[in-house]
DNA sequence: ATTAAATGGTTAAATGCTTTACTATTTTTG
DNA sequence: CAAAAATAGTAAAGCATTTAACCATTTAAT
């Protein structure tokens, strides 16, 4: 590979990291701010049982892109602040259907709007288009680096 | 903001996170394959001392976007397995200036084609200019982000 | 020059991630 | 149908991150 090249994916790849931890470090921020007790990870998953409610725990794992492994525990730190529970799937009993309590539905009044701020802000003066070239480039490099594992 | 605007924001914080995986499973697969023993995050920081020795923690920390207590876990560590030692800073002496021992230095030989590989097939077929387009996007949405926490 | 502020590092506690091994259940295959 | 493979979840151990409080040292302010 050319060494310009070489150097950009470089930068690049430090530039990926820097904006995931910039998204985690917005929403830690605002819920320090207003006294929100939960973390980056137990938001992740209350948005997609917002999104839809009585998914199974490997569901929830493929869309935040984690571990089913760590999903048993995430699952159980929010049950111990009772904001979700379990329930088996009886047409399938490999499967635990993951519910929110009352609790769990009343938290997203109050974390909804500094999800929709964070993504406000971080689509400020971007161009529609460029990010979904972007996105499609992204996705190609995803790609190379599954294919070459 | 619009719909499909906002729609598009929320898929591409996803592919964010999910090319950061990607990376982290490259490296990951790679080091299991070849009974690496290193975490990716042991190798973040002996990349940086590969490419130049004795700067300090901080500095360490600036370069991989981490907290300077996990640089001093991390260091700790690394300083277990006998890959870096620890100096003290005649000139500013609040400094630890971390310094890779012989076998630190050794083991850049065994790792450094799975560093190279990786950026290789992270950039096939991708352009520099598309790449550098992207990655200004990217600064520009980071840049949002810090501005409005 | 002295005080206040900033910087670099450490520690401890709580949380999260990854790997491996394991159980239970369902699906595939021969 | 029975054996094998795949899928979902759990548990434990080791590693990483974050926050907050805390020192020590250096720099800035007056």
């Amino acid at each position: 590979m050319a060494k310009a090249k070489h150097t950009t994916i470089i930068e690049f790849t430090r530039k990926i990291a820097s904006v995931n931890i910039a998204y985690r470090q917005f929403i830690q921020s605002k819920f320090k701010e207003h006294d929100v007790d939960l973390t980056f990870e137990m938001l992740q998953v209350l948005a997609c049982l917002w999104n839809q409610d009585g998914i199974n725990q490997q569901e929830i794992a493929n869309l935040t892109v984690k571990d089913k492994a760590s999903m048993t525990y995430l699952i159980d730190n929010l049950t111990k602040r009772d904001l979700v529970y379990r329930q088996e799937d009886e047409n399938d009993r490999r499967n635990k259907l993951v519910h929110l309590t009352s609790k769990g539905k009343t938290t997203k009044a109050e974390v909804q709007p500094f999800i929709d701020e964070m993504y406000a802000a971080a689509g400020k003066g971007l161009d529609i288009i460029e990010l979904e070239r972007c996105m499609s480039l992204l996705q190609k490099l995803e790609q190379n680096l599954k294919e070459h594992i």
